[in-house]
DNA sequence: TAGTTTTTGGAACGATCGTTCCTGATGAGT
DNA sequence: ACTCATCAGGAACGATCGTTCCAAAAACTA
């Protein structure tokens, strides 16, 4: 026997940098190739193809998701954390250089409408988010800081919604006003609560 | 001298539903010959090659955002057209059998981010968007039926980014409670007025 | 240390990519 | 009807695509 000079975990966080920031059809091997290092047939004999490398890299942008989770399970207000996850990400959106955006949201628009496995794992990113963001907000209703007339689950779907669009009108709404355009964003949605 | 024997502005259009269902990078140009019916030599005599052909294809979709805008500056209550545009935009993530989605919201998150030619026609359709929300938004602070406390600009940003979060949820979000969550997202959205 | 098994890098596969070019067909002008 | 500029079709370009294969290097077992 022989054991692994690598960890495929490591190989996948790299790949996942890669199609992050071009997607996957503009992906090619060489690009994986180079992004991770590994030749070409330890890539395919450790993920089996293309697919397969990308559908771990989702897997691995989950972590993404985990800190995201985290951030709203922590103490403090329900509102301040919903706030602070959208400021985060609206200071992402403009501040990285590669303008990447969100791996979920890229994948989503790209593939999740023709690929099953891609929408299974999108579908599970969001449904993360949304369950954190339902109980914070029942928390913060059954507190009293968040008012209890809505459905809490709703609200969460609706806050979803709203960072998933921050991640389109980061990327494409006119630059000279993007920066103001999120901070409209974010204090309107915070009003519902 | 010879006449052409095809309209640009529709070979335009049969490209532009190649690229919508596609996507960018996942077209060829034999999708695009076969979507168009013209050969190789005519597409890039026409439009110079697969960059131009795309952008001219965006410009075309601009109708479809044409046919939004003129749907909320018709007559009735602000309030209501903007809850018709929202479940239109539900009705189409649900109902579309080719889960196309919207093309303005697929090429920002594909190519807006390195792209500078798409990245301020996408632009232009935020805007343009934009602007009639916060025209209707402000009639309907001048009659009384929305609340004048906030920026109508402030509310229009937020529904043109409620609307993008509905193209990525409309194909992203788990497929049993799809309905169900774009339905609460717009109540909430509404919510706000 | 010899033997064996697995991984590795890189060459090479056919297919397809975006693009160009050439040829015959076409229709307007005289 | 003849000319001629311009068209459309499809073959063909080199490059690159995703994928496979193979020989050599490496590391564990005995």
């Amino acid at each position: 026997m022989r054991s692994k000079e690598f960890e495929p975990d490591e190989i996948a966080d790299a790949a996942m940098r890669v199609f992050w920031q071009r997607g996957y059809a503009a992906t090619s091997i060489q690009d994986l190739v180079e992004g991770t290092g590994l030749s070409r047939s330890s890539l395919y004999s450790t993920f089996e193809n293309k697919q397969g490398l990308y559908q771990q890299a989702l897997r691995r942008y989950e972590a993404v998701t985990t800190a995201n989770v985290e951030l709203l399970s922590g103490a403090g207000s329900p509102r301040d954390l919903i706030r602070q996850l959208l400021v985060s990400v609206a200071e992402d959106e403009l501040g990285d250089p590669q303008r990447r955006g969100c791996l979920v949201a890229n994948a989503t628009l790209e593939l999740a409408g023709h690929d099953a496995a891609v929408a299974e794992l999108v579908a599970h990113n969001f449904l993360r988010l949304q369950k954190a963001l339902e109980k914070l907000i029942l928390r913060g209703q059954q507190s009293g800081e968040v008012a209890a007339a809505r459905n809490p689950r709703a609200l969460a779907r609706f806050f979803v919604n709203t960072l998933q669009g921050m991640r389109v009108l980061g990327k494409g709404s006119p630059l000279t006003q993007r920066s103001q355009c999120l901070m409209d964003v974010i204090d309107v949605a915070l009003d519902t609560l």
